[in-house]
DNA sequence: TGACGTCGTGTTTTT
DNA sequence: CACGACGTCA
């Protein structure tokens, strides 16, 4: 290949020796231990390149990202490292993803053995709790009495250590409240099982258990990746562990990146042992350390290093840069939250308006989610616009979740949680009334069949032995004739969705299952909470619509994974002009300009339930070094005097973390003594906009768009439009379709405020496209 | 059976 | 403060 020598330079150029050095590292195990800022990323897809340059088939390489965006990323930056160079698909053809989103298509493809059905639903936080609750009373258990969100996290930490309920009742019971949770574990997890549904630990679990008892199966996903790279090794659970472990063995060929420093997952059961003891998995393991820092002002890794210096379980590091002359890192004491708010959005009004940076330059960082609220409300009265990462995802929204029921129960019928969502909640006046459910949850339970199999029975449309239950003896329940009716409604309306599934695109199929469900005429009062509901209802079509040129049954299986494994900084804007409001934890891995912390004070960070335990707060305190290094040049640090929590006042001190640093680095005093009232470090805290003019009532409108996550429907054809494409296309025209190709126009049809549009494609293949999403050109 | 009101309770971080 | 569970009324 001509141009091999380009490309092979460009893959090495500008990387230091360190990086140079892991980069171009020979087979075997490797452990990168990359401080933050080091250029890990660039490790990492610099290794690819380089794999890739050296003959390795991107077919067998597979990355581990910690997010979906991150994988996203990484694989635009390959592609723009190699190019075309070893033929256009390479980077397109490598594995990258969440090791949970990676999980979900090894168990759609081979689950089967170990008795996963192939069309799975995952379960949310929302379906666990609801499981849970189930399982409760029907051990006849009450859920005051016992939280079924501890019982959660119970269950939830006993599967990321690889315990089965046998196992769980077993090995992990230490108390009466374990023993509990045993108990409904296990019952629960027959739920599951009953649903065809997996939650997110056992998307990692079940893997494990499959390559565990199916060694054939394991060496196809052996010989597959034969090299493995792993990103955020310091946050990888014990299944996540044993996951790579049980890749890697036969090759060896693992290649992992990470920072001990930056471990802030051990409530999520991450165990920083795995990135701890690497060298002695792996004894020919070559470690390659980055120190050097790309990212920050010397003043700012200054206060960073003190910060961690103070906790005692990790090896010293020290990091360096060559970007010295920045300013010094600002402490701020702040009356209360308001007061706080305000001084960041009077700061960022005025470095805007400076000209030096723009709103996308800036990032608020909070250890929890309710601390973004006074910040939004003041930016709302300065006009700053903002997203918002995480709090209440666009997918938690309920119009959204009512749609995905739908989609997931036309996808699995057995899924009892979307199925009974429908039922309870929309539209309402279903006619299916609490009597007839506990029937029919009776029935299902003691038959142990999921609740549409008991449905259909008590419909007379199957019978028990078809379901595959063998109770002679059991009697089948009686319903209300009003009810049966209802229910027999339902059931033929997922029926005909199924049908439709298997005509229509994705976006058309949620078009169609809006109107045929009444949930569209349901959200048509026309009152303004309804319109918005509407109009989320409608991004979902088209979000769909990336889906719209792959088969319908499996964009459907890809839609719902994607949806159900999205993470909050997958939602996350790069482009527009915004400042960025983010948790500490989701911050991790990004970086800004100028970057805000706030609520540095005792009982937020560190959390106030997180000072029982020494390793704790060493995690609190990694959260705050990882909070710390976002920031490239500039670094304000705030607490407040008051604040409000549950709606008392509380009174706060500086955190502990803000101790160790020498005062000479830091502008702003630390007032370790005396307190003082309002307007010590602002002028006023009533606001005023930038302007001085008054400022709209709606002020959350303002931002309110700014920061949806998603588009709105400004895609959707307005009904001026309408009358333009039914005349643009009749039947018997060519057409060109960005996916399918050419085609023929057969049928228009008007439906709704769109228009419906008959294709046959050359391909040989019909579609019902909808004119205004379809992107079709007339040829 | 549905809609509305009161009372009680609970918030760390997330795939 | 805000949400959910529960009870009462129509």
């Amino acid at each position: 290949m001509s141009n091999y020598p380009d490309i092979y330079s460009s893959i090495l150029e500008g990387l230091n020796d360190k990086q140079l050095e892991a980069v171009t590292a020979p087979d075997g195990p490797v452990l990168v231990l990359a401080g933050p800022g080091s250029g890990k990323t660039r490790v990492l897809t610099h290794r690819i390149a380089f794999l890739l340059s050296q003959g390795v088939s991107p077919f067998n390489i597979l990355a581990v990202t910690f997010t979906n965006k991150a994988a996203r990323e990484m694989r635009e930056r390959i592609e723009r490292l190699v190019g075309g160079a070893f033929g256009s698909y390479e980077a397109r053809n490598i594995t990258m993803g969440t090791f949970h989103s990676i999980c979900s298509r090894v168990l759609r493809r081979d689950g089967g053995a170990i008795g996963i059905s192939p069309n799975f639903v995952i379960y949310d936080d929302d379906d666990q709790i609801r499981l849970i609750k189930q399982a409760l009373n029907e051990i006849g258990l009450d859920e005051k009495q016992y939280a079924p969100r501890s019982i959660q996290a119970r269950i939830s930490s006993a599967k990321s250590a690889l315990l089965d309920p046998e196992d769980y009742s077993s090995q992990g019971v230490s108390s009466y409240f374990d023993e509990i949770a045993a108990r409904v574990y296990r019952r629960y997890q027959q739920l599951l099982e009953i649903n065809q549904a997996v939650d997110f630990d056992d998307l990692l679990m079940k893997v494990v258990l499959l390559w565990k008892s199916y060694p054939d199966i394991l060496q196809q996903y052996r010989d597959r990746w034969q090299y493995v790279l792993v990103d955020e090794y310091q946050d990888t659970n014990r299944a996540q562990y044993m996951l790579i472990n049980l890749l890697t063995q036969e090759h060896r060929n693992i290649f992992v990146v990470g920072d001990e420093d930056q471990g802030i997952y051990s409530w999520r059961a991450a165990d920083i042992r795995n990135i701890l003891n690497f060298e002695r998995d792996y004894p020919e393991a070559k470690v390659i350390l980055l120190e050097q820092n790309y990212r920050s002002y010397q003043e700012i890794l200054d206060v960073a290093s003190h910060i961690i210096s103070s906790n005692r379980l990790r090896r010293p590091k020290k990091l360096w840069t060559n970007k010295s002359g920045g300013a010094l890192v600002r402490v701020r004491e702040a009356y209360d939250e308001q007061d706080e708010a305000s001084y960041i959005a009077r700061e960022i009004s005025r470095l805007t308006s400076l000209g030096e940076y723009t709103y996308s330059d800036f990032a608020v960082m909070y250890r929890t989610n309710s601390q973004s609220r006074p910040v939004e409300e003041a930016f709302s009265r300065y006009r700053i616009p903002y997203q918002i990462i995480g709090g209440t995802r666009f997918y938690e929204r309920r119009e959204v979740k009512d749609v995905l029921a739908y989609l997931r129960l036309i996808h699995n019928p057995h899924d009892a949680a979307s199925l009974r969502r429908i039922i309870e909640n929309t539209p309402s006046g279903r006619g299916i009334g609490k009597g007839t459910m506990k029937t029919l949850e009776d029935l299902a339970s003691r038959a142990h069949i999921s609740l549409w199999d008991a449905i259909e029975i008590a419909l007379g449309i199957k019978s028990l032995e078809e379901v595959g239950a063998f109770l002679p003896n059991l009697e089948i329940p009686k319903l209300q004739s009003k009810a049966k009716e209802s229910l027999k409604q339902l059931v033929g309306l997922i029926y005909e969705l199924r049908e439709q599934r298997d005509i229509l695109t994705l976006p058309h199929l949620i078009d169609t299952l809006l109107i045929k469900s009444g949930y569209a005429s349901f959200l048509s009062s026309g009152a303004e909470e309804d319109l918005e509901r509407l109009e989320n209802a409608r991004d979902l079509i088209s979000i769909a619509q990336d889906y719209a040129a792959i088969d319908t049954s499996e964009a459907l299986v890809e839609f719902l994974q994607e949806v159900a494994l999205q993470s909050d900084v997958d939602t996350m804007q790069n482009n527009g002009n915004q400042v960025t409001l983010i948790t500490l934890h989701a911050a991790k891995g990004l970086e800004y300009k100028v970057v805000f912390i706030i609520g540095f004070e005792e009982g937020l960070l560190p959390h106030a339930r997180s000072m029982d335990r020494e390793s704790d707060i060493e995690e609190e305190c990694r959260l705050a070094y990882v909070g710390v290094t976002r920031a490239m040049e500039k670094l304000y640090i705030s607490y407040a005097f008051h604040r409000n929590v549950f709606g008392a006042t509380q009174t706060n001190v500086p955190s502990r973390f803000l101790a160790n640093i020498p005062p000479d680095l830091l502008d702003g005093s630390l007032p370790s003594l005396g307190r003082r009232g309002p307007g010590r470090l602002t002028s006023t805290t009533s606001p005023r906009t930038p302007s001085g003019s008054t400022y709209p009532g709606g002020a959350r409108n303002y931002s309110g768009q700014s920061y949806r996550p998603f588009p709105s429907n400004s895609n959707f054809v307005s009904s001026s439009n309408l009358e333009r494409i039914i005349q643009e296309y009749k039947p018997g025209d060519r057409v060109r379709h960005p996916k399918f190709g050419e085609g023929v126009v057969l049928k228009v049809e008007i439906q709704g405020e769109d228009a419906e549009v008959e294709v046959r494609f050359a391909a040989g293949s019909t579609k019902k496209l909808l004119a205004s999403m379809a992107r079709l050109q007339k040829i």
